[in-house]
DNA sequence: CTTATGTCAGCTGAACTGATATGA
DNA sequence: CTCATATCAGTTTAGCTGACATAA
């Protein structure tokens, strides 16, 4: 990939295909040891930052489709990392409740996918990690 | 989207593929107008940059599996943007070159990608996008 | 009535795998 | 024999769409 044409590299879209890519496959490869998916971390991350919340409300946060903010909400109440109750309030929805379990696992999901970081970004300092996140929060908030 | 939780928008990994995914949509609907896909583009710009070669030769320059460069190299073909004859000094090979109109569409399409650019980094100085291909490329070589 | 939410079934495209034929 | 190349068929998964029921 050393050898990849200077039209690729040099474009930006390219790169962060190629990364996403890369990054995918590091993270699904340790995910898939502790049985865990990416979507999963994100729901347990916002309901846990931001408390109970709506299926609706997470999947808007999180940017997961609705459909599949459903299948992974459904995966951890299997798992018992999450409750769904009905909404006294609006019973169209679900109030979605992270359990104890679901916290610890949040924790141990999270430093899996710190080591994965850690192997992807070998190549740049601390400084440069944080002015490559930087970069790349702009660029996505200037995305809405 | 601005209201992710902070573990995700911390996570290089998590805004490169949000990232990946919007210059996705982005690209897609600019190529499709143009009927064309990525890996077409990919394709053409290695084989302008380093000659004709086979189609191994291709996939490994860019990083596309052999499958997907056999459709691609087809649907090339199909279009007359490249021609594919038998290698007589190693008959399992198929020498890919490409022709004229397939350079214009290399130009064309690189054009267009361009834009592509430009919208998804709006909001970053040109500097800025220097240091971001600076530090992508860095990345990407770092994971090979 | 319209709109919001959740649920379900299924589609599409990208990345990949396995099998096979052929030739070096 | 083995290895490399091309080809083809099929798998997997992410992201998404459409339809529908329920309730505000």
């Amino acid at each position: 990939m050393d050898h990849a044409p200077a039209r690729l590299r040099s474009k930006p879209t390219w790169l962060i295909n190629k990364i996403s890519q890369h990054a995918h496959r590091l993270r699904s490869e340790r995910l898939a040891a502790l049985d865990a998916r990416a979507h999963e971390f994100a729901v347990l991350a916002a309901l846990q930052e931001f408390g109970a919340a709506s299926q609706m409300a997470i999947g808007q946060r999180c940017g997961i489709d609705r459909s599949d903010t459903h299948a992974t909400v459904a995966d951890l109440v299997d798992q018992a990392f999450v409750e769904r109750a009905p909404d006294p309030a609006d019973r169209r929805r679900n109030i979605i409740t992270i359990t104890p379990a679901g916290e610890r696992r949040l924790e141990t999901v999270d430093a899996a996918l710190t080591t994965v970081q850690d192997a992807l970004l070998a190549a740049l300092s601390p400084a440069e990690r944080r002015q490559l996140v930087d970069l790349l929060v702009r660029v996505l908030d200037g995305n809405n």
